[in-house]
DNA sequence: TTTATAATTGACCAACCAGTCAGTTTAACT
DNA sequence: AGTTAAACTGACTGGTTGGTCAATTATAAA
C-alpha cells in the first residue's frame, strides 16, 4: 500500500537537527523557514510535509530537548552510595549536559521567555522541572534519613541545587571570561553540601 | 531659540515605559511599532523622532532596567554590621527588586537570547554582572578577615549567591506552583551561609 | 509494465510591519 | 501678528517571509 519507504522518523529528526542549528545561529524569529529547509537539505514544502508550521517546529524541537536531558538524568544509579556521592555524580552528569548544550543556549533561554506566553511551552518545562525534583528529594531524604546530612528540608536543598546549576548557566552568559560553569558549579555545590553535613 | 519646550526626557522616558509593557506582553519580535506607539499616546513617527529603530528602543530599555537595578543594590550600607546581616539585606534588596519586575520577568530572558548575538547586549550584562561582584566580593572577604567566615574563596562564594538569585527565578518561571521565589531564595542562601559558618 | 500514492519541489501569494516623509501643529521669541 | 523651528502625525511603501499548491518524482505492489 505504502508506494515509497516509511521516511518520516528520519526526516523528522533530520528538520529538527537542522531547526535547532538555525534557532540558535539567528534566534526563532530571524530563522526562516528557508534557512532550515537549506540546512536539512530539504524544501521548504516538505517541512509542511511533516509539520504545520513553524511554531510546531519550535514545540517540537524543545520537546526533544528536555526529553534528551531528562533520560541522561535518569541514567544515575543509586546503587548503595552515599547520598553525597550521589549528588557528586549528578553534578558530573549535569555539567555534561551543560557543555554539550553550550551552543543551543541561546535557544533555551527565548524558550523561557515563550513559557511566559504559551500555554504548551509551559506545560513542558513544567513536567521537565518535576520530574527533576523526583529524581532529587529523594537522594537527600535518604542522607538526611542515614544521618549524612542533618535535619533541612530536602525540598529546600533540591531547589537550592537546581538553582545552582540554572544560575551558574545564566551568569555565564552574563560574563563567560569570569565564569566557568564546570568549576564554579563544582565549587558551589560543595559549598552548599558542606552547609549540610550533620 | 528652541520654539518648543525640551520634553526629550519625558518623551524618551514614556516610549521606554510603554515598550517595556508591550514587549513583556508580545515578545520583542511580535512586538509591533504601532503597538508601542499606541500604548504611549504618541504616533509611530514620534517614536523614530526619539529613536533611529526598534533595536535601539530594546537596547535603550534594557540599558535602564539594569540601571535601575544596580542603584537599588548600592543602597546597601555596609555600616558597622557583619557580613552576613549584609548578605541578609542584600538578599531582601535582590527579593525586592525581583518581585518588582515579576511582570517583566519575559524579557530578561529574551534579553540573554540577544546576548549571543549582540555584542552591545553582552557588553551590558557584563558590566551589570562585575558591578554585582564589585558590591558583593568586598563583603564575603571582610566576613573571612574577622573570622565569621571559614576560608574560602569569595568569588566563588559570590557566583553561589549569584547563581541562586538568578537560578531561584528562573526555577520559579518553570513552576510557579512550587516555587516561591521569596521563600526559596532566603531558604538558599541560609543554607549557603550555613556552610560558610566558621 | 503499469498503477497508485506517498514524498518532494519551488514558484508564487498575501499579509505583515519597520521605517519614511510631506505636511501640520505648537509654542518660544521677535 | 508674524516668524521660526522643534515636535508631531499617519498614510504610504518596499522588502520580507510564513504558508500554499499544482506539478513532479520515486517506489512498492499488482
Amino acid at each position: 500500500m505504502s508506494p515509497r519507504p516509511d521516511v518520516s522518523e528520519e526526516r523528522r529528526n533530520q528538520i529538527l537537527e537542522a531547526a535547532a542549528l538555525v534557532f540558535a545561529r539567528s534566534g526563532f524569529s530571524k530563522a526562516r523557514m528557508d534557512d532550515i529547509a537549506a540546512e536539512c537539505g530539504l524544501s521548504k514544502g516538505t517541512l509542511y510535509w511533516y509539520f504545520n508550521s513553524k511554531d510546531e517546529i519550535i514545540l517540537a524541537m524543545l520537546d526533544r530537548l528536555f526529553e534528551r536531558e531528562l533520560a541522561d538524568l535518569h541514567t544515575l544509579q543509586e546503587s548503595g552510595r552515599t547520598a553525597t556521592e550521589c549528588l557528586l555524580e549528578y553534578t558530573e552528569i549535569a555539567i555534561l549536559d551543560m557543555t554539550h548544550l553550550l551552543q543551543l543556549m541561546p535557544i533555551a533561554y527565548e524558550y523561557l521567555a515563550l513559557a511566559f506566553r504559551n500555554e504548551a511551552v509551559l506545560q513542558a518545562l513544567k513536567r521537565y522541572s518535576r520530574s527533576y525534583f523526583e529524581l532529587i528529594i529523594p537522594i537527600i531524604q535518604q542522607g538526611i534519613d542515614n544521618g549524612e546530612f542533618r535535619q533541612v528540608d530536602p525540598q529546600d536543598v533540591a531547589i537550592a541545587v537546581g538553582a545552582i546549576f540554572e544560575g551558574t548557566a545564566l551568569l555565564w552568559v552574563y560574563d563567560s571570561e569570569t565564569i566557568q560553569i564546570e568549576k564554579h558549579i563544582r565549587s558551589s555545590i560543595n559549598l552548599l553540601l558542606d552547609g549540610l553535613q550533620a
